[in-house]
DNA sequence: CCGCCTCTGTTGGATACCGCACAGAGCCGA
DNA sequence: TCGGCTCTGTGCGGTATCCAACAGAGGCGG
């Protein structure tokens, strides 16, 4: 089973962006610390309003960050894979959010007391300018999402979605059911459903029971809202790849 | 005229509530370079993509911040007052944002050059702790507003939308027209008119031209989502007054 | 091989909001 | 005083999405 399957792939710290950007002074501080830790689908890291005393860099899964309504239903606000990591309400001040974090895509990721990344934070280094230019582009992100969510349709929405998922993730199919999208755009099943259709005889993705495969980029971004290009270019700036990010 | 009133009335930077908690050392620094500076309506700080070489404390106007789509509409995603600033991305070193800063009610704030802020900032003390939980708190906002367009109605978002400006204007009646909400709100003019006035006959609201007067707080709150309780509660938490904050 | 469960496809009616068009009402300046 | 502008009120048709119900299709275990 596929799932299984990416259970035991073996990772490296360095897998997650932000870590491989840190230089070497800052690895031999913390890989030591850094444990791993596999993250299956559904795992919930933390609940709205929980301490949140850990935090967890993806190598190969997808968390994303949902916010609850009173009626029970849950909007993904911003999702965090290889780029990023989870818990920056640890570095901000807060412990705790208002947010829950839940795994989306099952794999890896490492795990960080919350406690070292604040002293390490405090430091004034790399990893500090690091996480605050990330939480500027998870910023972004989420302002983004929320324009999309209200002016496109669930077609574009979606391509979007798959766009940023396609981003974080290795390689191909993604293991989502149509249900389980909807959840995460929060719109109804039959949505997903019937906008997964449309692009499927536009001949841009395909899926069978659970597995969605892109077979075009290129042709997902055209059909796409600037959403995912506005997101991507923004991260992009903020967290071009460097040895050794440059101060403020 | 009321707006014109507002233009020439006095005000301390003190009035700006992180300024406010800033203890003195700090205010020794900072207080000689702040200049007031008057904010009209319209007024735009930054566009998409500006480099933000300047932030604003405001004292008693309020800042919108502004997500424009492809299709040229643009939503709000937060608002600024005397609880904030504006002009986060300063600090978070990405010195530009992908959104807008516009002036939504008219008064005054302080100025700071982006350099002496990060200075300040730099010093990793009671500012740089502020200032980490001011953003966080700006997050909840931007988020909470992202799944309230989502799912509540146009009264409930009119309901929320008022309150959050209450909280951030010394008094009574917001110069706004239903024009000009709806801009915010990114909803219809014929809507904002529509629930105006189910929120009149329900005895909540007055307005006349331009001027929208909240005659029962409580009775605002009970008709809005938790939407607005949620920022509310959160923000407090985190900027709770403290003569010297808390560092992490 | 069969039954069951999950996943996907489809339909019909309800609804909140949109876009447009226009009417009345208050205010300001000529 | 009167014309014109801004602001508010209202009605009508269109549409994307929602809600509910159900039908087929694929896979897995017994």
């Amino acid at each position: 089973m596929q799932t299984e399957a990416s259970m035991t792939t073996v990772t490296t710290p360095l897998q997650n962006h932000l870590l491989a950007a840190l230089p070497d002074e800052v690895h031999e501080r913390l890989l030591p610390y850094l444990s791993s830790v596999p993250m299956p689908r559904g795992k919930l890291l933390y609940e709205a309003g929980d301490a949140e005393n850990r935090v967890y860099f993806p190598t190969d899964c997808i968390v994303s960050l949902l916010y609850e309504t009173e009626e029970d239903t849950s909007e993904e606000i911003s999702i965090v894979g290889n780029e990023g990591v989870v818990g920056v309400a640890v570095f901000m001040g807060g412990e705790s959010a208002t947010s829950q974090a839940i795994v989306q895509s099952t794999g890896h990721a490492y795990r960080l007391s919350g406690k070292l990344l604040k002293d390490e934070f405090n430091r004034h280094g790399a990893l500090f300018y690091l996480l605050l230019r990330y939480s500027q582009a998870l910023v972004t992100q989420m302002a983004q999402t929320a324009v999309c969510n209200r002016h496109h349709t669930i077609e574009q929405q979606l391509c979007r979605w798959l766009l940023l998922s396609l981003d974080r993730l290795a390689s191909a199919p993604l293991a989502m059911t149509h249900e389980l999208v909807s959840n995460m755009l929060d719109v109804r099943r039959e949505g997903v459903t019937e906008a997964s259709s449309k692009l499927h005889k536009l001949g841009v993705i395909e899926y069978n029971r659970g597995l969605i495969t892109a077979l075009s980029r290129p042709r997902l971004e055209e059909l796409c809202c600037e959403c995912y290009t506005v997101v991507k270019t923004e991260s992009d700036r903020l967290l071009a790849y460097t040895e050794h990010p440059i101060p403020i």
